[in-house]
RNA sequence: GUGGUUGUAGCUCAGUUGGUUAGAGCAUCAGAUUGUGAUUCUGAGGGUCGUGGGUUCGAGCCCCAUCAUCCACCCCA
């Protein structure tokens, strides 16, 4: 049989895994800055807690688990029935009742509305963990693929908003990745749908407007015209999407299109309120406004946030907002949250397109004792293992092979140092270190090397 | 889910209107060189041409299906 991975799946090399890990080790250790906590649930989730929370389209994309024992003699009644859902495009819970995870946000909702009672509030808590989708794989989109999210629940202060921003600008800056955040809120764009007529069918407008970067104005025109707005509404919608200009020229520009709204009003003061507080903080803030930005997750109610890497043709590296609704599904109304995500593998992509991996990640063992023979590398082993002691990570060349091999293999491993310790070497308890790195080498004693070793571990831990 | 692209040695790729035994570079291994990363030279191994059918005297090449890849749509991180 030909070994093979499942569609959109991939393995990850030593290298990549360095990259990937240099990734979430900087957004965690921003995480852990911010107060956040870790969590983990598991890869399965029940069936009936993700259907629905996605809108039509993500029950689609969601992987769901096929039960065992369906070849049961006793239960082939319930069985057949089942499959006859399933081929009407029903879901059937004595086919499948487990799904794996579509997002974090979700379980986190999950988690919270289970251990309302135990848990501090508000309770902030990040996850760095893979979910699943059931996408067709292209650029940038991957059937498992990594997020790295941060939430808070329990609290309606805009401080958590306004840190959310925080947070992105200094993981981002961290990485060297030049992005603009885009912040919105919904409830401008509920105060849109409303002023238009439509109210309740926000949602079709909601992803109408989204599409406005890729098919442009006109398009978006005639789609919403569809949706039966009338000419007066149109005109409204048009002004509305051509708002321009700086984040308080923008601000007061919709204040004066929607400022008569109930929503509206309050949708401007909020980020009026949160942008005041970011920029308050940020000499260059990369916080820009966008009242086109929308997002297609129907639970989010105000904040809205959306990562764009600048200079490289990828969809959004980040999302996130605020939904006020949390755990209402789950039986605990009256739970706010807010939260963003990072999408690891596509920062992972920009960075790789735009060269800003540094190259010191993949410095790999930091010694090889070559192999000089039977005796001597029986003596080098015991001395690689006082290193290890001492915390400086080591191997032997196992095999007696020519030097030259030897050392090819310590390259291609990106081993910094080499260690010869031969026959002569062994008599006056010396070693050769050959720093593979410069290309040079020196003789000394080996009390010396554990010293030399010792201070270039110290070096490179500060 | 819809449409398109590509699939030949470990890697990157040639391969003529369908015609003998499918090639190159790099990499690997062995030797020139039994204590040192380069260069050079010599030699070797490695392929059921993604998989399964079909057309044909004959298929890497044409047809169908299937799997994977990349890309666009839908949607999204």
């Amino acid at each position: 049989m030909k070994p093979s991975i499942p569609q959109g799946n991939r393995d990850f090399g030593a290298d990549k895994l360095r990259q990937r890990k240099y990734i979430t080790n900087t957004i965690e250790a921003v995480f852990l800055l911010y107060g956040f906590e870790p969590l983990e649930t598991p890869a399965m989730e029940n069936l009936e807690t993700l259907t629905g929370k996605y809108g039509a389209e993500g029950d689609k994309l969601i992987f769901k688990i096929l039960n065992n024992g369906l070849n049961n003699p006793a239960k082939e009644q319930v069985t057949r029935e089942g499959i006859e859902n399933i081929l009407k495009g029903k879901s059937d819970k004595n086919i499948t009742e487990r799904a794996l995870r579509y997002d974090l946000t979700i379980p986190f909702a999950r988690y919270v509305a289970m251990n309302y009672g135990q848990l501090t509030m508000p309770y902030k808590r990040y996850q760095i963990q893979p979910v699943w989708r059931a996408d067709r794989p292209q650029r940038g989109r991957y059937r498992e693929f990594y997020q790295c999210d941060a939430d808070v629940a329990g609290t309606y202060s805009y401080f958590s908003d306004a840190e959310f921003a925080c947070i992105y600008s200094e993981v981002f800056s961290r990485l060297k990745i030049p992005v603009a955040i885009k912040i919105n809120n919904r409830k401008i764009l509920y105060a849109l749908a409303e002023t238009c007529g439509l109210g309740e069918a926000m949602q079709s407008l909601v992803i109408i407007i989204d599409k406005l970067d890729k098919i442009g104005l006109k398009k978006v025109v005639e789609e919403s015209a569809a949706l039966g707005l009338s000419e007066k509404s149109i005109e409204i919608l048009q002004q509305y999407l051509m708002i321009s200009g700086s984040n308080a020229e923008k601000l007061a520009a919709v204040k004066k299109l929607l400022g008569n709204n109930a929503s509206g009003m309050k949708g401007i003061e909020e980020l009026n309120e949160i942008l005041s507080l970011i920029e308050e903080n940020f000499k260059e803030s990369p916080v820009v406004v966008d009242f086109n930005l929308a997002r297609g997750l129907n639970y989010y109610t105000g904040t809205i946030y959306e990562v764009q890497a600048k200079d490289v043709v990828m969809g959004s590296i980040g999302g996130g907002g605020r939904y006020d609704d949390l755990t209402g599904l789950f039986g605990i109304p009256g739970v706010p949250g807010v939260g963003i995500s990072f999408g690891l593998d596509r920062i992972y992509d920009v960075m790789e397109e735009l060269n800003l991996f540094p190259e010191t990640l993949q410095q790999g063992t930091t010694i090889l004792f070559l192999n000089m023979g039977e005796k001597e590398s029986r003596y080098a082993f015991g001395i690689m293992q006082q290193c290890r002691q001492l915390g400086i990570s080591c191997e032997l060349y196992f095999e007696k092979a020519k030097l030259d091999k030897q050392i090819k293999y310590a390259l291609k491993r990106k081993i910094h140092f080499g260690v010869i310790i031969g026959s002569e070497e062994m008599e006056s308890k010396e070693a050769v270190l050959k720093d593979l790195n410069k290309n040079s080498q020196e003789k000394i004693a080996i009390s010396r090397l554990y010293e030399i070793l010792t201070n270039h571990k110290i070096s490179r831990e500060v």
